[in-house]
DNA sequence: CGGCACTCTGGAAACGTTTCCAGAGAAGTT
DNA sequence: AACTTCTCTGGAAACGTTTCCAGAGTGCCG
């Protein structure tokens, strides 16, 4: 700031006049001048020091390589950047306790806010949560007992939309791959299926479930050559519900290694609505859980936080819903 | 600190102790007992203020949401976290003026260094980068003349080896789907295939140009549907080089909608390597640019910046290379 | 014309670290 | 035993801002 003095005022009103706030019009100019003269831009460590503010949130998730978690990104700095926030990327690693660590690290107040979908939580990471001294949401299941801040999907209810879409284009014999049970994605997508396929108005024959490595390509391959081979005796097979488009394009990659067309042969569904299910071919009818909206949601949550503490945790709900493309199409149409 | 004064020391102690540097063993046990006991970690702000060193380095580009950048941001990610360092995404915005606006905001000093990926360049761009007050580094051209570091890649190279591919599997017509010319990569890539395809070696009978109005699979797909339905007198186009996977993807797509097969009526290429173009169906024969080895490489760059200043701009450059798939396979093998 | 309210300005403190400096004590050397 | 060297500690300054507080000047009202 020193060198604003070149306006030969005090640092105070420096201070006002580049705020806008209770100075003359004339210290304003003045100030505005000489700032400009000198290109000066105000010191953003100071001022977070002094303002205890320091205009960031974090998004952490386990790998930002996956293409939910990029739309997430994009939507939560969609919202933050026009109030002058900063998004920093963070990775939770792999297991639960460095999510942990990285929760408590919140502690040297680099972040406003923390953004956070882990793939697994657990009593301690719950705990670290709510004894983080920043506002904290959480993007996947609902904490809403636990009083923390949470932006969920009813995943298990999108895989009762997906399955009663593919009982109601006439498919009977439904695999499903999964991924991880001990994920929070993959085991709400398992209880999804068990219930939807075990429910009275189920008019599928048969049902059986293959479990993947992770929620990959090549994991969704390697499954669905497993599922396939296995050939219950009510008939081969006319219809596969992956937990997520990646599994889902494993398992069109898997079906055409055997000669299967897709869909005629087999129907497919997806999970997450992203880009790649869109463009790919057949293009991937799947069960969008709202990405972008789920990232925008928390990121409001995060920002209505810092401005000031409303008193109890909020739960938002974005309802998932079926988008059917051709990989489910009745009448083999355009879908080459 | 206050708090760690329960320990019963002054704070220069305290800090040399969770520092561990020239402080006793006993005081060190001491104030790292206490430390523990209030759960505290030292203040990010504050430490920064006086060290001058935010621990952060900032990545922009304009659209996150492309898989290429992506694979910047993770590369960019691994190389730096182990190093204490942060990443905080930005977005340059969609035209020059706001990536300048971006470089000048440098001033305020939230970031020890940024990586940027501009898709245009002038020179007041050049030039606010040579001011920025923290090291700069940019990927995409190289602007070794200009004094700035930057991680290139020779993307006309890479280009000129799709078009020697497809005329060495006996691809004679070949059309080429570029992005916008005003943009670095394009107007790199159109030089790279007037090249290829200008040089004396080259053994093709026709070639054409279609520009897309951007980078995009829809974008592709419309490109491809003009540039097809063109059908020089020479014949058909037996071949077509698209400046993107994401537009190669279109340029199939494309091509199934009139009942051309991929490769065998028309070879495709891409070019970044994307995992997207990994799994499509066919798999896509693409050039990789190295897009995790140039964020690791502007990464290192940066790292070395705010270490301490080596005297010259320094410029790496990442040799592209052709990745053959499916896409432009001389017998269709397993290609579904 | 005196007092009061109001607007504007400058001084100073505070935010939480790290690090320079000096000093105290211990240990080693002649 | 005296001096030097070394290790360790505490005081204090500095980083750059914002904001509280008090004071100065001006205008208005009685």
């Amino acid at each position: 700031m020193q060198v604003a003095e070149r306006a030969g005022v005090s640092l105070a009103s420096t201070s006002r006049a580049l705020h806008g706030t209770g100075a003359s019009r004339t210290m304003v100019d003045r100030v505005r001048a000489a700032a400009a003269e000198l290109g000066y831009s105000p010191d953003a460590i100071g001022r977070s020091l002094r303002m205890k503010r320091t205009f960031q949130v974090a998004f952490a998730v386990a790998d930002i390589g996956n293409p939910v978690y990029v739309e997430m990104l994009t939507a939560i700095h969609e919202v933050v950047a026009p109030h002058g926030y900063r998004v920093v990327v963070m990775s939770t690693g792999p297991t639960v306790g460095t999510t942990v660590d990285l929760v408590r690290s919140l502690g040297s107040g680099f972040v406003d806010g923390l953004i956070v979908s882990p793939l697994r939580t657990d009593d301690a990471l719950v705990e670290a949560i709510r004894q983080a001294p920043v506002p904290v949401v959480v993007i996947g299941r609902s904490l809403e007992k636990q009083g923390i801040d949470s932006v969920s999907t009813d995943s298990a209810a999108g895989l009762g939309q997906a399955v009663a879409h593919l009982v109601e284009i006439g498919r009977r014999r439904i695999g499903f791959v999964n991924g991880p049970l001990d994920t929070t994605p993959g085991a709400a997508r398992q209880r999804g299926f068990d219930a939807a396929t075990s429910a009275a108005a189920f008019a599928g024959d048969h049902t059986e479930t293959e479990r993947a490595d992770d929620f990959t390509v090549a994991a969704g391959l390697a499954a669905a050559r497993r599922l396939l081979a296995r050939d219950p005796e009510a008939g081969p097979f006319d219809a596969v519900v992956a937990a997520n488009d990646l599994l889902a394009i494993g398992v069109i990659r898997a079906a055409g290694e055997l000669g299967l067309s897709v869909p005629r042969d087999l129907a497919v569904t997806g999970m997450d609505d992203t880009e790649i299910g869109r463009v790919f071919q057949p293009s991937l009818t799947s069960v969008s859980l709202g990405s972008a909206d789920r990232g925008r949601a928390a990121a409001q949550l995060v920002l209505d936080r810092v401005g000031d503490a409303v008193e109890p945790a909020r739960q938002i709900a974005i309802g998932p819903h079926l988008v059917v493309r051709e990989s489910t199409a009745t009448q083999e149409k355009s879908a080459r």
